[in-house]
DNA sequence: GCACTTAGTGTGACATTCACACTAATTGGC
DNA sequence: GCCAATTAGTGTGAATGTCACACTAAGTGC
C-alpha cells in the first residue's frame, strides 16, 4: 500500500515527557531504541500520529501503551520541526508532558519486550534526536507551573499529608521550604480539604490526610 | 510529480496571529480566502511547511510575505491537529503569534492580489477553520505575558514616551492604569533608558523619549 | 516514662502594592 | 504677553503580602 501526494509531506509524531516522583527524585520514563538511528540510545516514548487520530488522543495512547495509566495530567508542550532532526525523513514532533501520581506507576513496568526505564532528571543517559532539548523545556514548564498553578497535586495520590505535598514541591524545585509558610499558603488556596483520616506511620505524631477539592483540575492561582 | 509513502502523512502548516496596535486598538491581520473550503471567510495568514524548511523559518517567511516586515517578535503558540479541522485532507497547524511595532505596519499593505485587512480584536469577522480558537489562545498568551515579561516593548517604535507605553498596556489589558504606579514600575524594571530627546506634539508639556536597553529581547521579569 | 521522631502552630519585620492630587512645561488664541 | 487648555511628571501613607524564625503535640519503641 502506498500513499501519494502532489507535494512532499512530513511525518508527525507525538513524544511525551512522562514525569513522576520516585525514590524522592523527579524521574522520567524513557525507552531504549532498538534500531537505527540512535540504536541503543534512550528516547522519549512516542510514535506516529494516525491519519485520523487527534494529537491529544495520540499522546494519550502512547502514554497508556507505555505506562498502562489513563486519566492523568497531559499537556501539550511545544512542537519541534528542525528538518534534520531525524535522519530518515522529515519528522515533526509535537511534544507533550504528563504527570503520573506516585501510587500509579507500578501498574505496568514494561508493557512489551521493549526496554523501558525510569531515570532521575539529574542523571539522564545520552538521548536520541533532540529529546534532551524537549526534556529541558518540559522541566522548565513544570517548575514554572508549580508557582502559579495547582499542578503539583497531579503527582499526589488520592489522599496525602501536607508534609508529603511539601516534599514533592521541594523535590521539583530542588530547595527546602519553610514548613509554616508552606502550609499557610497551601491552605489559603482553598483547593484541598481534610479527609478526617489520619496517617500513622512510624514512631511519631500521625498526620492529617488531605484530598484535592477538584482532583484532575489544574487551576491558575494568584 | 508525486510523493509516496508507506503510510499516510498529514500536511503541516504554520499559521500566524499577527498583532499590532492600530487606531488605539489591538488589531490583527487576516487574509480573505478565495477558494473552498471557507471561500470568502477570513483566515490567519499561513501556509504549508516546506519539506526542508524549519517551522520557525516557515512562520517568518509567511509573516514577511504578508507584512513585508522582518525581525519582529515571533513565538510558537500551540499546535492544532483535530482530524476534521480541514475538510480537504489532514492538516496539522503549528500556530505562531507575532507582534508588529506600530511604526512598521505600513510597509506593505497588501503584498499581492489577495485581500488582506486589519481587524480589531473585539470586532472580528467569522473565521475559517478553527482560527477563532487560535486567536483566543494567542490573545490569552499575550495578556498573560504582559504581566511577567517585557513583551509590550515589541509593539513600540524605536523610541517612545512613557505615556505611549502606558496606552499600549491599557489597550491590551482593556483597563485604565494609574500613571504614577505605572511609571514607577516601568522604570524600576531597568529595561528602558532616556534618549535625551523630547517629543513635542501639541499644546502641552513635551515628553521624554525612552528606548529599550535591549531591543528585540523579551525578558521574564519579577 | 523517657527518648525519639514527625506533625502542627503564630508573630513581627520587611517589602510590595495600591489609591490618590497637585505642579511643570508647552501651545494657541486673544 | 498673558491666559486657557493640555499632557508630562512627581511622592506619600495605608494595606497587603512575604519572609524568617522556634516551640509544643502526639504518637512509637525501648
Amino acid at each position: 500500500m502506498s500513499y501519494c501526494y502532489n507535494y512532499p509531506h512530513p511525518a508527525v509524531t507525538t513524544d511525551i515527557v512522562i514525569f513522576s516522583i520516585r525514590e524522592e527524585k523527579l524521574q522520567l520514563l524513557l525507552v531504549k531504541r532498538a534500531h537505527e538511528p540512535f540504536a541503543g540510545a534512550w528516547a522519549l516514548p512516542g510514535g506516529f500520529v494516525g491519519i485520523d487520530e487527534d494529537l491529544d488522543a495520540c499522546a494519550l495512547r502512547e502514554l497508556e501503551e507505555e505506562t498502562g495509566v489513563a486519566g492523568v495530567y497531559l499537556e501539550q508542550l511545544h512542537t519541534w520541526g528542525e528538518p534534520a532532526r531525524d535522519p530518515r525523513e522529515r519528522v515533526i514532533a509535537v511534544a507533550y508532558y504528563a504527570l503520573i501520581p506516585s501510587d500509579r506507576l507500578t501498574v505496568r513496568p514494561a508493557s512489551d519486550a521493549k526496554a523501558v526505564a525510569w531515570f532521575a532528571l539529574d542523571d539522564l543517559p545520552p538521548m536520541a534526536f533532540d529529546h534532551a532539548d524537549i526534556v529541558t523545556m518540559a522541566h522548565q514548564r513544570l517548575v514554572a507551573k508549580l508557582d502559579y498553578s495547582t499542578i503539583a497535586f497531579q503527582f499526589m495520590p488520592e489522599t496525602f499529608t501536607l508534609s508529603e505535598l511539601q516534599t514533592v514541591y521541594e523535590i521539583i524545585l530542588g530547595e527546602r521550604l519553610d514548613k509554616r509558610n508552606f502550609r499557610k499558603r497551601m491552605l489559603s488556596l482553598n483547593r484541598i480539604e481534610k479527609t478526617g483520616e489520619l496517617r500513622r506511620d512510624g514512631n511519631h505524631r500521625p498526620a492529617c490526610l488531605y484530598r484535592p477539592k477538584f482532583p484532575g483540575r489544574v487551576e491558575i492561582i494568584k
